[in-house]
DNA sequence: CAAGATCTATTGTTCGTACATTCGAATCAT
DNA sequence: ATGATTCGAATGTACGAACAATAGATCTTG
């Protein structure tokens, strides 16, 4: 991997003028190619340099730079700089992530019951995190409440290598991935979600305190660093109390509003 | 309502240049207001009218056509001109819309068969249509098939005044909103989709095949047109053989995906 | 030393200009 | 009439220039 400001040589690609492909389009593709190989790890070029590097204009720096935002988390500051948006540790971790947080905004204090915290052996899940079947799993078992009334059951599965900074853990006010990123420097970055409905067995209704006959969702979680499993996490949330609602619109000419899905609370 | 490329004097807001905020801001929020006062209703200036009209350079009202797009779908085409991109009838109508779409992608033949088609009356969903309580209401049952197979249970309320012209319609290949679109001229604005785990009662489990003991989906939505309420719709769908399903995943420094769910089959 | 003033770097806004590219209409030649 | 050519309109790309606004560093001064 280069260097980042070192001009080595190979550093710098210049750009073809007689190409029918657009200046600021080379660029763009330039700027991502490096921001690929590592550059610009703190700071992009100013466009005072990108004119000097690359022989363009002003004009056409900046129209690189503001198309190459449009794939990239850029922040410009006047008398600054322009600057890769650092990866954010609150990241986008599908549907229970912001459902946790609405309801904390809603004023509920959350908290967890934590009915397992410990090293497990499990065939099928292990072969589901591509770990030996007989390697130990950290397992974690939470009872989630908002306001003392149970909301879900939480089961997570890791393998142990990753998690074990994690054991002495008390997960009653914690969250998993802040634990994982400041313990054990880890980060998720990939994740699928599968929501299925189910009629929850009746030791996990009686837990959730669940009218009889009442339907839940199973959500099941699964997370990854590249290429490898990190975590397999099944969420049993009550179906009485809680909906995905997912709202649309369009004003005349305007943008349609994606539809998106959020799980919210019944009033 | 003004007309359109009519010049009546208050139809154009100068801009002032004594603002602290930038030109094309003002250009935005000039265009913007047109734009939802009706006007523009085939094409925006051109950049020379911009440019004359309000009395800035081509480069600024570039850059406020530009950013206009931001919030608006615009279409520019080198020698024609700028437009606004026609109200597409293939609104995203939430979930299931997609869901219907991906089933067809895949190959499989959807039909239906039409359990009813009639005229109700029905005082709870009238209520909530906002009609009066004796008034009839159109209601459409469908059982919707997937290569022969019960996918889902689609309920489907109307004010008969809106959906009159549907009384005579073969529902078994044709998708509602086509139909309303096409006979009666109305097509939602808004819509709202809630999604709740639910265990079906026998009766429908027996219609959708079901394995005793399985739960389902159920999907209510309800569209407006305006703020005047257009449809109540219940569908129930077989949750043992389709799931929600959202992934994501963050490239270094690159945007992360909006988790957004997806209604899938299951293999 | 500290508070204020000044300078420098960097992005934001705005003007002007020129030519390229594409579309559609008008014109011309056959 | 019809096909090819030309022309005008409109957006796309690219250059140059100037000044404004902001942040941070440096200098000045009490």
């Amino acid at each position: 991997m280069d260097n980042d400001g070192a001009r080595t040589g190979t550093d710098v690609m210049p750009l073809d003028r007689s190409s029918p492909m657009p200046l600021w389009a080379q660029l763009v593709d330039e700027l991502t190619r490096r921001l690929k190989a590592g550059h610009f790890a703190e700071r992009l070029p100013t466009d005072q340099e990108l004119m000097t590097t690359y022989g363009v204009s002003r004009q056409t720096a900046r129209d690189a730079v503001r198309r190459l935002g449009e794939s990239f988390r850029l922040e410009r500051h006047r008398g600054k700089g322009t600057f890769v948006r650092q990866a954010q540790f609150e990241l986008p971790v599908g549907i229970m992530y912001s459902w946790f947080q609405a309801i904390e905004s809603q004023g509920a204090k959350q908290d967890s019951v934590v009915r397992a915290c410990e090293l497990r052996q499990d065939v099928i899940v292990a072969e589901e995190l591509a770990v030996e079947a007989d390697l130990p799993l950290f397992y974690l078992e939470r009872l989630r409440l908002a306001d003392g009334v149970p909301l879900a059951l939480d089961r997570i599965w890791m393998p142990a290598v990753l998690a074990a900074p994690l054991m002495e853990t008390d997960f009653t006010h914690t969250a998993l991935y802040d634990e994982l990123r400041d313990k054990a420097g880890i980060v998720p970055t990939r994740g699928q979600e599968t929501i299925h409905p189910v009629i929850p067995i009746p030791s996990v209704a009686r837990l959730l305190e669940m009218p009889k006959g009442a339907a839940a969702f199973t959500i099941v979680r699964r997370t990854w660093i590249g290429d490898r499993p990190l975590e397999r996490r099944d969420t049993i949330v009550r179906g009485d109390r809680h909906a995905f609602v997912s709202s649309w619109s369009q004003e005349p000419g305007a943008q349609a509003t994606e539809p998106r899905l959020k799980l919210v609370a019944q009033t």
